[in-house]
DNA sequence: GTCTATAAACAGATAGAC
DNA sequence: GTCTATCTGTTTATAGAC
């Protein structure tokens, strides 16, 4: 055992994870090499292929080591809410919360660069795991989310797209950062910014929300 | 000359630009190998050193040709409205438009990839290139819209943000469509559907200017 | 301008000592 | 489990014939 409570093979499987979590996304799956992988990580490359059979399974363990994360996240939430004003409430908090984390913390830049490589990535086997183990799942409760605020069928037409439309504007804030950042004049996106970042997007979504339900039969 | 009027060196730089921008956006820069690319461009792999210096030679004209390409499409636009109703419609206009480009249109799917993998890329000096070519001048012409259809500073921050925020909207359609697709069960985005997301957009951006007007002093 | 042939560097994977 | 050393294939870039 180690000072955090793992063995040393532990350790190594999760140092090649931050790496590779890192430097895939900022670097790409192709662009990123093994030996810088494991430099970064301070480990020997062979190691790569004893602990994951390759470059390839490291991919799929950074996905899967990040789909746990996101999903003990969504745990601590708490349960789903039962009233419309609940849910609203509920979904203007996890709208912060998104940005807070997208633009702000430095150990999720990693993860939602990431992230955003896999999920833009038109070809290869592991969209499909992407999609199953952290997209669909959580779309899916933002949904019943906005059709408990708006009165509306969860899973309708307009509910999922009015969803992406919604994280859309959330992720841009990271997506684009290095184009924020210059437009705005700003080095880096701080608490302070982060929150008026936030204000304005709860603001579309109650503007949103209230247009869902103006348009109801 | 040949059929288009273009002589047979440029005919093979522009062969090489059309599939640098293609491959470069759906396999990324280091995952797309000049070899291929030649390849599909029906030319030789030496002609890349020869027309453009090397492979990020390449990546340098395929961002200025997407920049002219787009700066051309926006002098078509017409002048600049002068009231606030047709300031509105304008906007309107943009998102329809943008949704159908980013979501629809096949020559559009490589620019818009490749734009969007050099955006997201936080190295490298063509960042810069990006920025002051493509994305600030565009940006600051909707701002200019958005202003005057609400009676704001153009270049308040708030307008900024906002206008980051519709443009997330939009793009998220087009980054994250393999998850759009699957999780509305769609094989492909056509223009009934693009349609359909461009009415929501539009009533997202009505939404969001009657907020902003909503909260002037 | 376009081609073939090749150089030089680098990639991921693996065998075997410890 | 971790290391060194090495194998094999691929990469970009280039030299030189045509």
């Amino acid at each position: 055992m180690t000072d955090d409570g793992t063995k040393g093979a532990e350790r190594t499987r999760e140092a090649l994870i931050d790496a590779g979590t890192d430097l895939f996304g900022r670097l790409g799956f192709a662009g990123a090499s093994t030996r810088e992988i494991a430099g970064r990580a301070g480990v020997n490359i062979a190691a790569i292929a004893y602990h994951f059979g390759g470059k390839e399974g490291l991919r799929l363990a950074c996905i899967e080591a990040i789909g746990a994360r996101l999903g003990a996240i969504v745990e601590r939430a708490g349960p789903m809410p039962v009233t419309p004003h609940a849910a609203k409430l509920r979904l203007e908090a996890i709208v912060r919360a998104a940005v807070t984390f997208m633009a702000v913390e430095a150990r999720a830049q990693a993860i939602a660069a990431f992230l955003l490589r896999e999920i833009t990535t038109e070809t290869g086997p592991l969209i499909d795991t992407v999609f199953q183990r952290i997209v669909e799942p959580r779309h899916r409760a933002v949904c019943q989310l906005w059709g408990l605020a708006t009165g509306t069928d969860p899973e309708s037409e307009e509910t999922r797209l009015s969803v992406f439309a919604m994280i859309g504007q959330v992720i841009y804030f990271r997506i684009g950062q290095p184009m924020v950042l210059r437009r705005m004049g700003w080095d880096v996106i701080d608490v302070n910014a982060a929150g008026r970042i936030a204000d304005l997007l709860v603001r579309n979504l109650r503007a949103a929300l209230a247009a869902t339900e103006r348009d109801l039969p």
